[in-house]
DNA sequence: CCGCAAATTCAAACTTTTTTGAAGTGATGT
DNA sequence: ACATCACTTCAAAAAAGTTTGAATTTGCGG
């Protein structure tokens, strides 16, 4: 009866490949242990999902290319004023690009982690 | 008034920044032709889209430590059997993981591509 | 055959993201 | 001062993604 209250981890049945490795690890305990903290899963996932779209993708190829002010990208793309506008925020929100005012302007071109990201779209299309 | 018509694309104003260094790159015109394809845009965009929710990251941390039945994953995170099983299905999808079947379990490893987005999840932990 | 345990499927409720069109801001040229 | 151009903001509607709990499937041991 005593073995049964507490149910520790080493009770639960699994299929003998995965206990194995999982004792190694140190068990449940263990394993949770070796996991990033929440809050850097939070920011990357954060950054996964401003990437997570093509159009936005499309914004980060052109401005890989060179910096360009909205009226150009709006021509490429084909799209509305404030659909390209909200687009243009959620990849400066995420840090991606950065505009600056030029009189009527505004110029956006990519940060330092935005050319990483572009590349790796841009970089893919070599294969 | 021959010139207004047709509003050809070199016709709009534009900072001069901008205007120069598009006229290199053979103005509207070459500035799409270097885009990446829609098609390749498309696949990419999904993936990270996978890989935008904090939870299905941590998936792929555990995963990288070893392969796990559905079991072990659900006592980490502490989900409903059936949130989990939603999110090990977006994780296939996208092709990071496959779940092979063992009796009454299902063993979860990363793919190949899984273990390159593995790292780069846990990799960016080490700064 | 029966019942159990592991995992998936399903549909409805819910949340978040995206789209749309109208209104707003601010610099520029007249 | 006024009209215009480039761009953003806003709020409502639409679409997509996520969560929930119940039902279902499948393999295993008795």
């Amino acid at each position: 009866m005593e073995e049964k209250r507490g149910r520790r981890e080493e009770t639960l049945p699994l299929p003998p490949e995965v206990e194995e490795a999982l004792c190694r690890c140190g068990g449940i305990a263990g394993l949770t242990g070796r996991l990033p903290e929440d809050e850097l899963l939070n920011r990357e996932s954060a950054l996964y999902r401003a990437l997570a779209d093509p159009l936005r993708l499309k914004i980060l190829a052109m401005l890989a290319v060179q910096p360009l002010c909205v009226c150009v990208i709006r021509e490429v793309l084909g799209i509305a004023d404030s659909k390209l506008s909200y687009h243009l925020g959620v990849l400066k929100k995420a840090g991606l690009i950065a505009g600056e005012a030029q009189g009527n302007w505004i110029i956006y071109r990519l940060t330092a982690g935005g050319v990483v990201w572009a590349r790796q779209v841009a970089g893919d299309a070599r294969d």
